[in-house]
DNA sequence: TTAAAATATGACCCACCAGTCACCAGTTGA
DNA sequence: TCAACTGGTGACTGGTGGGTCATATTTTAA
């Protein structure tokens, strides 16, 4: 074995126990939030010792929002690939929600971090708030974005963008953590209703 | 002053001294959520002792429990006594999406407590996260029955009442919290945009 | 084979917090 | 005026959890 490969067998090993800690963390902190959960479990439940932990990240808050940025960006990712090959603006908005409820249905945990701790202001410190808030705000800033091209093309019956954003994200969101979401008509069937409610309901019908 | 004023007079302090301690909990919870809150800043928030509040609840869950509990109760009398006047299955919708959206922008911190204890499962101990869920879904239900009645007169395009139950909960929550929700014609426009979506978007067009 | 470097580990430290209780101020009733 | 009582109080306690570090273990290099 050439040193080069040694090195990278290391360099996979220690990316392999980064991955085994975020995960287990991924899944304390979304069934009991962040003030509600410990090093302790964490580590527990990733078959290491606390103090391995502290070799990866530097502190609990670190490990948190490295969760929160890891989960945005990997969504941002999934919907910039779905929405390429889509022409229009409606076509967009129904391929954002087909990719945005499959991709929650497939990461609830990610979600419900991610969603939840918005919601809770000031359990975390200052900057790290600002900056999750300032990136989930972006998100809303995109699909806003969608919209006012399509209120500019004159498609839309309601024309203020933001509200709009708003309005589908929490459809979204609504349809996540119900029971028996795992089935797969199940899944359509939300993305079906989702669709159907917010077009019909915003669209010109003239369009 | 006979016995009787003597003991009302008493009886009123203590109720008062109880409102002051609940306003000031909902207020830290609001905050920094139920494991993030501490009895020492609400007690100074409360301008009482700590100990004080042991003499009117018997631990930091009841106190959070009864938040929890009032609150949900008072907005389910506000809108049984809203929808009382109306006839049709879609005036009641209406004036549910009214006086939701309105009481909850009134009651933001009650609105804050009640929405994200429920998505943060496990902070609490079982049978009081067990109520909690049930007087939660009980409301879920309210709305899906209202809808599923709409279904029966043949209103609704779309006849999953569950699951419309759930979009216009969404819809509804993603509206509060806002910047700005203060302002008089910023709610108005809310509940109108909410109604007109969830309306246009339901509803059966030759109906 | 062995010295040195790297890394995992959990006992330990300290700050913090829910809950308690001995004390005290104010009120009542005689 | 005083004794009994009621009710607020915050210092205290026991437990807990984030973070540390000396030690143990494994890996590397010679």
């Amino acid at each position: 074995m050439s040193a080069t490969t040694e090195l990278s067998r290391k360099e996979r090993e220690r990316l392999r126990r980064r991955e085994d800690i975020l995960e287990a963390a991924k899944k304390v902190f979304a069934e009991k939030g962040f003030s509600g959960s410990t090093l302790d479990e964490i580590a527990l439940r990733a078959e290491y010792g606390k103090g391995t932990i502290y070799n990866y990240f530097s502190s609990k808050e670190e490990l948190f929002l490295t969760l929160v940025r890891e989960g945005l960006q990997s969504f941002k990712n999934t919907v910039n690939q779905a929405l390429a090959p889509c022409e229009s603006v409606v076509d967009k908005l129904e391929k954002y929600i087909e990719v945005a409820l499959d991709y929650f249905y497939d990461h609830q945990n990610a979600f419900k971090i991610i969603s939840f701790e918005i919601h809770q202001p000031n359990s975390l410190s200052g900057v790290i708030q600002d900056e999750l808030r300032e990136t989930y705000s972006r998100e809303l800033y995109f699909i806003s974005q969608l919209i006012e091209q399509g209120v500019r093309e004159g498609r839309f019956r309601i024309t203020d963008s933001q509200r709009l954003a708003r309005v589908l994200q929490g459809m979204i969101h609504s349809q996540i953590c119900q029971s028996g979401c795992t089935q797969h008509d199940e899944r359509s069937e939300a993305i079906e209703t989702v669709k159907s409610i917010f077009l019909h309901g915003c669209l010109n019908r003239d369009a």
